[in-house]
DNA sequence: CGCGCGTTTGACATGACTCAAATGCTGTGG
DNA sequence: CCACAGCATTTGAGTCATGTCAAACGCGCG
């Protein structure tokens, strides 16, 4: 089996963060990605100061779980996460995968609790944002509100797609949209598109998508066998991106 | 075949505001579960000028396509519709219904176009609010952005257990967990949880819960074969809606 | 009243799941 | 640093829930 090669490490850019938590949103490498956009240096320096920068989190460390009161919104700084919400019977559903700049528990405003269960995929941190003091400071800075609401907004446009990705397509069709996905938020945090690591489980990824391990698995050697991608373990390399853009349905 | 009898008919009650369509917020039979939720009267006043009022549209009458500018949000005055996504291929998902009181294009904001189809399902009516002048009113109404917030995370958390659904739940559980879900929206609005209209067809049906038609009729009868409904046509009794809710997964 | 589409029902096909087992990888403790 | 335990992944074989195809039916709209 040919073996992929010279896959970049995820984020190793990011290290510097991980040892310097305290990194103001000026100084952050994730600046234009976050939320801090488009506010002016005032404003920053007040959002600054309601943020509380998380120690690191292991792999597997649980942020939150659905039946915890929320207080708090994360924004990812370093790392991976999932989110999973689960039917009584104990099945659950990973409903997305968050990477640097990325909101997790908005869909836990204004509710009692959270509304869903927060896992690092691999050693991550946060930055936690009191959803009290965001309101507060919130109320003199429409640029902020803004913000939200986008932020809000595009992952309700995400979660669309996911119905149709989940409700109309096919398995081959499932795979090749979720790789594109990362591939592209990988790019926009300046990354390879073509070559990184998958840092959740082909269980994660076959039940995030609908489908049986063993339907992954088959997929990424088939996939493989095709030419289109070469899979080692969690490294990935897309070798004919086109041809898989053109199987997203 | 015994057939479901003395139906209630769908939000009959808001026939008045079909008349009157120019009814202000304050006046409103939808107050309580709408935007202006919380607003004092000066701020009220404010949002109900910037609301346009429309007319009546007839059923299939299409509100906004994917490729048309995003101008305006609109909620649901009477009746209901229905929200598409499509994929490359012309294959859609239905993504939501929607109700008197909901939100329609949450998921457009800030971005260039809208992100699906909205179409009537029977007649029904909206109040249309341009979103620029949204954003600027609420620079000075901070219960209009929690609201806004609010609304956003609600229909997220919605999403959530929509995949949950997609992805892990078999045809029974799904349309159980779908009938409940109207039961419950009925009742909020004021209506019977157990006697209602499906203002949708099978196919929208089938189409939203990753199922084929012929699947949700064949479900439909076996319901009522075990007694959990009656169906007649679009007229839907529950006779057993804890039954039904043990069947959710 | 009649046409057409939405719905129902039956028969059959199949994509993806389940079960099973071999193999490989990773983290841990000696 | 290595060896082992346990979990993740891969691969194969067989099954099943749900989809597809086909045809009859009937309701609702014009």
């Amino acid at each position: 089996m040919t073996q992929a090669t010279n896959i970049t490490p995820l984020f190793n850019n990011l290290a510097k963060i991980e040892r310097d938590r305290n990194v103001a949103c000026h100084a952050c490498s994730l600046y234009s990605l976050c939320l801090p956009l488009g506010l002016n240096n005032n404003d920053l320096v007040r959002l600054d100061n309601i943020i509380e920068r998380s120690q690191n989190h292991k792999r597997g460390h649980t942020l939150f779980t659905s039946d915890q009161p929320f207080r708090s919104l994360f924004v990812v700084r370093s790392g991976s996460f999932k989110t999973t919400i689960s039917a009584k019977d104990g099945r659950d559903q990973v409903t997305g995968f968050y990477f640097p700049g990325e909101f997790i528990a908005l869909d836990a405003i204004h509710q009692q609790n959270y509304q869903s269960n927060a896992k690092a995929l691999e050693s991550s941190s946060v930055c936690e944002l009191p959803f009290n003091n965001l309101e507060e400071i919130g109320k003199e800075m429409p640029q902020l509100q803004i913000q939200m609401l986008t932020r809000l907004s595009k992952e309700l446009a995400g979660d669309k797609n996911l119905m149709l990705l989940l409700g109309k397509k096919t398995a081959d069709e499932k795979l090749a949209t979720f790789l594109l996905s990362l591939s592209k938020r990988f790019q926009e945090r300046g990354f390879s598109a073509t070559d990184f690591q998958l840092s959740m489980s082909r269980g994660d990824i076959a039940n995030h998508l609908g489908l049986a391990v063993e339907t992954v698995s088959r997929l990424f050697s088939r996939f493989q066998e095709e030419g289109l991608i070469l899979i080692a373990g969690k490294a990935l390399s897309i070798k004919d991106i086109e041809k898989l853009r053109l199987m997203c349905g």
